[in-house]
DNA sequence: CGAATTGTCTATCACTTGATAGAAATCTGT
DNA sequence: ACAGATTTCTATCAAGTGATAGACAATTCG
């Protein structure tokens, strides 16, 4: 009763395999379309920020965007396909800005016989920037998104975050396992370096508990720089020698 | 057109107060129905936890309750009705397993002028109980509700979880002020107590990526003594006099 | 028993969702 | 200017959502 079918067919999972097919060759010609493919990647950042993939629905990202609907499976084959591509979106910025530090800390660990003095400093070259990047945030909107996309277990997400996880992991394993002395793959290295990174990604997560708790608007100017040396300072501590 | 509708009217939000409206004295007689209202209630933990709170479809929590989907809105007033209903009894349980030993340490510290020693093993004995639960779980779905409803931010489960969050926070913090000798209202205080448990709540929420970066199927026996004592080491460590 | 209360179920409602068809508009290189 | 590719839009689809009406069954207690 309800449906006036015009005949059976399958709605769903139709020829394409799911992945973005744009038109043209991303070079040349058609500037107009790269245009609104970026406004529904915006809007898209935005909204599955605020609301999370279920509840921001195709249509309002399409309103915010200022697109008709249609064009956001005409762009990327589907809601699952752009929130793939909002995660590779943010996920690059984030490796634009960790991966010159966790380069050069990475060089620098090929040489052995690194001081203990050393060998924080370097941890600190590595963990600073990643801390700022998650307690001051860009657009507020990638950061929303980006503590979204992780407390949904996309797919996706995982293998795209991952990326730059197992650096920043791999990078820290190596420097712990130095500090206290025992090889990188003894369980009390891979612990704790797990919870100093889990530590600082809390920055982002419980946000805006640690914000009251403090009784603090943000994390700018002079409060961030407390909680950078009072979180460096816990740091060090813990990892400091038995005395 | 594609309505028939036979009137206007409004469709949502009807009369009632959106709360529980039991039918029945919880006291006595009518016990078939509070076996399906616990039914319900199971399968809704289970779901929530699975799929999250948008994808957890009412049909589908029926379904698994083994009840038909009116249960759900007569017991409980409807969808939201039910998950708040699921938080507070998650919730009891996490009150009644840190309960008793949050109350013997408030009441230690009443004492005056206890030594570091002393102050440790208080920490350690409301720390302990609090990774325990977190690391090994009950059944299993609860784990997952909890972790679910903690990331949608649900104002029903914000609210329930603040009054077990809330006496951890005031009685580390307290322990903590004396062993740095700051004040409770001093931010490095603050900063250091809410990253000392938000440290113990990864066990939880990073929970697959620990377990797979020392590739280890659970936390169970030998392995949850080695996580506990690394742990605590770190936490006594960290917050050891500069030496 | 028998009336009132309490519990359950089928059928259906009004509405939203993601997706598509297909016409129309726009742009491109020739 | 024109053919062909690219982009955008309106209208519509089928499936699924939470919720309700109201008949029916079970239970309680006088």
């Amino acid at each position: 009763m309800r449906s006036r079918s015009t005949g059976t067919r399958k709605p769903r999972a139709t020829v394409h395999a799911g992945s973005t097919r744009r038109r043209h060759r991303p070079g040349s010609g058609y500037a107009r379309g790269e245009h609104t493919r970026q406004r529904l990647l915006e809007a898209g950042i935005e909204l599955f920020g605020e609301l999370g993939y279920e509840r921001a629905s195709t249509r309002a990202i399409a309103r915010r965007a200022g697109v008709s609907l249609p064009a956001l499976q005409y762009y990327f084959g589907g809601k699952e396909g752009l929130h793939m591509a909002c995660a590779e979106y943010v996920t690059e910025d984030v490796r634009a800005r960790l991966g010159p530090a966790a380069e050069r800390v990475r060089l620098a660990l090929d040489r052995q016989g690194l001081t203990r003095a050393e060998l924080f400093e370097l941890l600190r070259a590595v963990v600073e920037p990643f801390l700022e990047g998650l307690a001051t945030e860009r657009p507020e909107s990638w950061a929303l998104f980006f503590a979204r996309a992780q407390g949904e277990h996309t797919a996706a997400f995982d293998a795209i975050f991952q990326q730059v996880s197992a650096r920043l992991l791999a990078i820290v394993t190596e420097i712990i396992s130095r500090l206290i002395g025992r090889p990188t793959g003894n369980p009390e290295v891979t612990i704790r370096t797990v919870f100093i990174i889990g530590q600082l990604t809390l920055v982002r997560r419980a946000r805006p508990i640690i914000l009251r708790a403090l009784g603090w608007p943000d994390f700018e100017g002079a409060r961030l720089q407390t909680l950078k040396e009072v979180l460096w300072a816990s740091i060090t501590q813990s990892l400091a020698p038995a005395c």
